[in-house]
RNA sequence: GGGCGAUUAGCUCAGCUGGCUAGAGCACUUCGUUUACACCGAAGGGGUCAUAGGUUCGAAUCCUAUAUCGCCCACCA
């Protein structure tokens, strides 16, 4: 007896089915794969390689994950099923910043305070934390297929890894493109750590813009300022007033008539009664504001590169914690910046220096992990010089080595390399990998001899009180060094996040010593979302180029954008988002997969439309309908001759096919899913079940059981379907295979459909 | 301020290097219980391809403006 085969495909019980078959054969393993390949004795191919991006260990996957790998499944299984040893590297991100960040909230909501725990306690706990995150997230790549090498899965802070990312640091670091630098960086006060410029967002916030009257010192000025501007002084307009305790310079363009005979006057800095000077830098804007700007080098970054130029003195006012503090009035001392800038906007006010205060909306710095507004301040952190890696990734792209898909985002990825700036990569975190740095005689002292060019440790002594034993040299390398004569300080920042998964394509791979970079570097393909094409496609390109001298893919593929329904972004606090489980449960992963390959294409935003996958399960179905009819008309005593019978090749449906393969296989080689999918449908649906099951319906349908033409036909049928199952498992690996394992129950196929090959 | 992109049926979008009556899915209308499937079948309605110019034998497709929208970058005067 045949079994009975149900009516409606049921994916929830079948996927599980099939995905634990997938994992028990070890085909996801290329060397499984190619020892497949060898045994059937099929031509193999070279490897085809995409290191999947880690997702980061804080939280569950969202459908936008589920689209990347949707799409990264859907290139390996094709280029699996077309002779090549396929490595999917699944891994992931212990995401420094972010991880600290939610996991900080995490523990502020049990009622503990990241600050009573000791690094140590907060890094286990931390661990903890993303392993758990890891292995949920893991399941959920599982069930929407991901055909990934679980045995190469990696986290970024596993040791091996770890190993190589120092490795490249020691180079750089030898080759000058790494240094320890006091400047202005993007200082987040709440998360208390530096930020590379490209980790800051700017958002509009409402502020206000107050024009302060700065007084000339000397009598004459005052007296032509007043004939001048009505006022004894020259006004400057600033969002920021608190920082005017910093203020070093007022500055002018010197093409400003209005201020070019004051220039080199000096003026009274009120409230904190400095005298400062007037000076000119042509960076000067003579329309914006007053067309005078209030210069404070240590809080803000263009008066710093101003202060540079005109050896400005540097004077910080504002803390770590976005406090007054230093070298201000006793009475602001600790103010938030806020209440200072209100402080003083009122003393200003009675003291007659305020001429105009305006309500205005500006686009601020915020911390892109907590939106925090950013405080610009000075501070000593680890830089590296990409300048000359960007170059090489430049040429890289010219030369065609990467291309990126769309061409839109590459020649943004272009703008963005030719613009690039030095990248801050120390930041002041607990969790990620240190710095491997030492300090001999400590910290402080190195930072002090490099800021104080001449001096001497005697000096810094005399100067700071503290008695060092040490030369305040460093020593780069991860343990402390073995001469024990000085005392070793070790760095206790972290790496940023980017540094290490930037190097993700080939620390995977064990490093260029590895055996399997030699195999499956550089990779084909990267495949992403494109907000994180600067943040980590850029890095990995100058990284990549940098460490082994090859681009590390050929190609970047970003996918589109997936939005709310109503086309807004999803996001936790709006609480829209659409939870991939729960779709997956509906109406099935290959229903899912089969909308990101229509939907969700490059350059595109796909709003996410539940009528459009419960379509794509119709056609699902409709696949398991059209299995399952051909199957009950074959009779239990033809299942022998039907699966023996030789199908002529020169038969019309059969041309017609091996065509379609053809043009399926050409739009999945570039790229071109929608195509793909729209293909795949039109041809099964509309070819295969509307027009020629029924024709062989009628050409059957009164024939003997068993009699050659009905062989013949039902053969043609079958392998019809069985080559429709293969070009079409790359999109919808589910259903295409749970059919050919009913197929192999009644012994018309055999495998694993997975490890099939392509007929084109 | 700079960069990138979009504007095609009610909705979401295809339409590659210019060439048949402009397509798909979903939605919509009418009909249909033929032994795979109603998660189905048959038939059908619906678009001056944002606007204005230009190149061309021919443009949704190339060029130039304009308008609207979106995203990214940017030192918060």
């Amino acid at each position: 007896m045949k079994k009975e085969i149900s009516k409606a495909f049921e994916s929830v019980s079948k996927e599980k089915e099939i995905y634990g078959m997938w994992e028990e054969s070890g085909l996801s393993n290329p060397d499984t794969m190619e020892s497949y390949l060898r045994e059937k004795d099929i031509a193999v191919k070279k490897p085809f390689t995409i290191p999947l991006p880690p997702p980061n260990a804080n939280a569950n996957l969202h459908i936008g994950h589920m689209c990347g790998y949707s799409f990264q499944d859907a290139m390996g299984r094709f280029n699996r099923m077309t002779g090549h040893p396929t490595l999917l590297l699944p891994g992931k991100d212990h995401a420094g910043i972010q991880t600290e960040t939610s996991f900080t909230k995490i523990l502020k909501e049990r009622g503990i305070d990241k600050w009573s725990m000791s690094r140590e306690e907060f890094y286990k706990q931390c661990y903890e934390f993303s392993m758990k995150n890891a292995q949920n997230a893991r399941e959920q790549e599982k069930n929407i297929g991901l055909s990934a090498d679980y045995s190469r899965e990696f986290f970024t802070l596993d040791p091996r890894l770890t190993k190589i990312v120092y490795e490249t640091f020691y180079k750089m670091f030898k080759d000058g493109l790494i240094y320890r630098d006091k400047r202005i960086i993007n200082w987040c006060p709440n998360c208390k750590t530096a930020l590379a410029d490209i980790d800051t967002e700017h958002e509009a916030r409402r502020g206000i813009f107050a024009y302060i009257v700065y007084p000339f010192i000397d009598e004459s000025d005052r007296a032509r300022a007043k004939e001048k501007f009505g006022i004894e002084g020259i006004t400057v307009a600033t969002t920021r007033p608190e920082t005017m305790l910093g203020d070093s310079a007022v500055a002018v363009n010197p093409m400003d008539d209005r201020y070019k005979e004051f220039v080199g006057k000096k003026v009274l800095l009120p409230i904190s009664n400095r005298e400062i000077p007037v000076i000119a830098d042509e960076e000067i804007d003579m329309e914006l504001g007053t067309g005078a700007l209030k210069v404070t080098p240590a809080h803000s970054p263009i008066d710093f590169e101003m202060g540079q130029r005109h050896s400005l003195e540097i004077i910080n006012v504002i803390d770590e914690d976005a406090k007054m503090s230093g070298n201000v009035p006793e009475r602001f001392l600790g103010m938030g910046t806020v209440e200072c800038s209100k402080s003083l906007v009122k003393e200003l006010n009675a003291l007659g220096l305020l001429t105009k205060i305006e309500n205005i909306t500006h686009e601020i710095a915020v911390c892109e992990r907590c939106n925090t507004p950013i405080e610009p301040i000075i501070s000593n952190q680890w830089f590296v010089n990409v300048k000359p890696l960007a170059e090489e990734a430049l040429k890289a792209l010219e030369k065609g080595d990467t291309k990126v898909i769309p061409s839109g985002q590459q020649r943004a990825l272009e703008h963005f390399l030719k613009n690039i700036q030095p990248w801050c990569i120390s930041r002041q975190l607990w969790w990620g990998q240190r710095i491997p740095v030492w300090y001999s005689g400590g910290k402080k002292l190195h930072d002090w001899l490099r800021e104080n060019r001449g001096k001497d440790i005697s000096e810094y002594t005399k100067e700071t009180g503290l008695e060092v034993n040490g030369t305040g040299e460093i020593y780069i390398g991860e343990n402390m060094p073995s001469d024990t004569s000085v005392t070793w300080e070790a760095e206790q920042d972290m790496f940023d996040t980017w540094f290490s998964s930037g190097q993700w394509p080939y620390s995977t791979l064990g490093g260029i010593e590895g055996e399997d970079f030699k195999k499956f570097y550089p990779a084909q393909v990267m495949e992403t979302a494109r907000d994180i094409l600067f943040f980590w496609v850029a890095r990995m390109m100058m990284l990549g180029i940098y460490v082994t001298g090859k681009t590390p893919f050929s190609t970047v593929f970003l996918h589109g954008l997936i939005l709310a329904e109503d086309g807004s972004k999803m996001s936790k606090s709006k609480g829209n988002g659409v939870e991939p489980s729960d779709v997956i449960n509906k109406y099935g992963a290959d229903s899912l997969r089969l909308w990101y390959f229509s939907d969700a294409l490059p350059g595109s935003n796909a709003p996410v439309r539940e009528e459009k996958i419960k379509g794509n399960r119709n056609f699902v179905n409709k696949i398991w309908n059209a299995s399952r009819f051909i199957l009950m008309n074959i009779d239990e005593t033809e299942l022998d001759m039907v699966s023996k019978y030789e199908v002529d090749s020169n038969l019309p449906r059969v041309i017609k096919t091996k065509d379609h393969i053809e043009k399926v296989s050409k739009y999945l080689e570039n790229y071109k899913f929608n195509l793909g999918a729209e293909a795949i449908r039109e041809f099964f649906w509309h070819q295969l079940c509307d027009i020629w099951i029924e024709e062989i319906k009628g050409e059957i349908k009164d024939e003997a059981i068993g009699s050659e033409i009905r062989i013949a036909k039902l053969a043609e049928l079958l392998l019809i379907l069985k080559e429709n199952l293969k070009i079409m498992h790359p999109f919808i690996p589910f259903i295409t295979e749970s059919v050919w394992q009913e197929l192999v129950a009644l012994k018309l196929a055999e495998g694993i459909l997975m490890s099939k090959q392509i007929s084109k």
